[in-house]
DNA sequence: ACTCCACAGGAAAATTGGGGTA
DNA sequence: TACCCCAATTTTCCTGTGGAGT
């Protein structure tokens, strides 16, 4: 038991008491168990380091390097490392080179990734966010490239989604900017979650592509433990917590496809929920409420971020679901949808624009689909929600614009209800 | 064997909206 | 102000399709 110190007052105990004491304390900062830190150490990642150090260095004598392909799942240490990396040869040879990270998730158009490179160059300023066309913007590049003198070192975050969107032009484009362009030669660093990346490119671009490739394999649990454990310690006192509770946060990390960003979340919240608690230690029973409230705001976050048509189109399925369990059908959605549409005071838009609404929220694993043909009656694609309807529920209806849906089945007759 | 439903989903055209230039 | 360029979104148009009914 950890120094519980109660003050007694006469016999009175003082209630600000639990607010003065606090049971488990922090030794350290908790963004220590965050995403954002960048830690000095990244255990059972030697390996990686090495080959990218190595492919880098020509740079540092005055070649150009081939360009590197960062293979892994999410929360292989993929962007941690190669921010390490860069900074590392940025703090050897920084003034003969201008390293630039670009997300593509965030920015996938060539015009907007251009952007983004410029501004890592001085005096970018006075290029607005839209407006010019890429060619201007592509030779303003070249000029700042080519005035700087420096080696473009250009990290591309989620380049898997280059190709996904555009058909690879913005990809091509970027090839083409490093290479001859410039002269100097740039490296692309790009890192992917899909294996498969570079077989789906286009020739032309495949052509230009060359490539050293670094696989971040899944983290095992004890690999897990490794890397929490150094964090944990600077956070958090011996005495505030259990091991157990590292070794299922591990656990859990490494059925989540070795993932060490869910461990570390996972260690996070377990010590801010405890702390909340007034707790004296951290165990395994706050790991598992903590992985429960961890789903859930990660379904909140999806929900929310979701443009309205798709929140309406998914409460379409959801509210066909409650009354017709099994049958619900891209027509039936679409045309609740439109009826939930006109009740919001929005305008619906096309059953063709709903049905990839339906096959985006299928990628987003809220929904299942299965195409069944119904011989005369048609072929269509039967539509099922993947579970929690009551918290899909809650978190749509958390928008203010559709917040008439709120007693929707209780206040209107549907067409879908005339039909039955 | 043939028809035909109710869509799936690709391609292209149209619209919208940010920003520029004269 | 009118008009142009560009990217993203949405609509329009289209072809394709598995199998119950005939």
């Amino acid at each position: 038991m950890v120094g519980k110190i109660r003050r007694v007052y006469g016999d009175k105990v003082n209630p600000f008491d639990k607010y003065e004491v606090q049971n488990i304390s922090l030794k350290g900062d908790l963004s220590i168990l965050s995403a954002i830190h960048q830690p000095e150490e990244f255990p059972h990642r030697d390996e990686q380091i090495n080959i990218m150090v190595a492919s880098l260095s020509g740079i540092m004598r005055g070649f150009s390097s081939n360009n590197i392909l960062v293979y892994g799942k999410t929360g292989t240490g993929k962007t941690s490392i190669t921010r390490y990396v860069t900074g590392m040869l940025k703090e050897k040879i920084g003034d003969r080179i201008t390293a630039c990270y670009v997300n593509c998730q965030t920015y996938d158009s060539p015009y907007s990734i251009l952007i983004n490179i410029a501004k890592s160059f001085p005096g970018s300023d006075n290029i607005p966010p839209s407006g010019w066309t890429l060619d201007r913007i592509y030779d303003e590049l070249v000029n700042k490239i080519k005035g700087s003198k420096k080696t473009l070192i250009l990290t591309l975050d989620e380049i898997d989604k280059l190709v996904e969107k555009n058909g690879g032009d913005s990809l091509y484009i970027i090839l083409k900017l490093m290479g001859e362009d410039v002269g100097i030669g740039g490296t692309i660093i790009g890192i992917t979650n899909d294996s498969s990346f570079y077989e789906k490119l286009d020739p032309r671009v495949k052509s230009r592509m060359s490539r050293e490739s670094v696989m971040f394999t899944p983290y095992n649990a004890d690999q897990l433990k490794d890397i929490l454990r150094p964090r944990v310690e600077k956070v958090l006192y011996k005495e505030n917590y259990d091991e157990a509770a590292i070794g299922l946060c591990a656990a859990i990390g490494a059925r989540e496809h070795g993932d060490a960003r869910k461990a570390i979340d996972l260690m996070r919240i377990s010590i801010e929920m405890a702390v909340r608690e007034s707790a004296i230690k951290i165990n395994v029973d706050h790991v598992y409420r903590a992985r429960d409230t961890m789903e859930i705001d990660v379904i909140r976050e999806t929900v929310k971020t979701l443009p309205i048509h798709s929140k309406i189109v998914l409460m379409a399925v959801i509210v066909c679901g409650e009354r017709h369990p099994n049958s619900a059908t891209t027509g039936e959605v679409s045309s609740l949808y439109s009826d939930l549409c006109r009740e919001v005071g929005i305008q619906p838009l096309t059953s063709r624009r709903v049905s990839d609404y339906i096959s985006d929220l299928e990628d987003f694993g809220m929904i299942n689909t299965t195409v069944k043909s119904l011989g005369r009656y048609g072929r269509t694609r039967y539509i099922r929600i993947t579970g929690r309807e009551n918290d899909l529920k809650r978190f749509i209806l958390e928008d203010q614009e559709l917040e008439p849906l709120k007693n929707i089945k209780n206040t209107k007759q549907f067409r879908l209800d005339e039909n039955i």
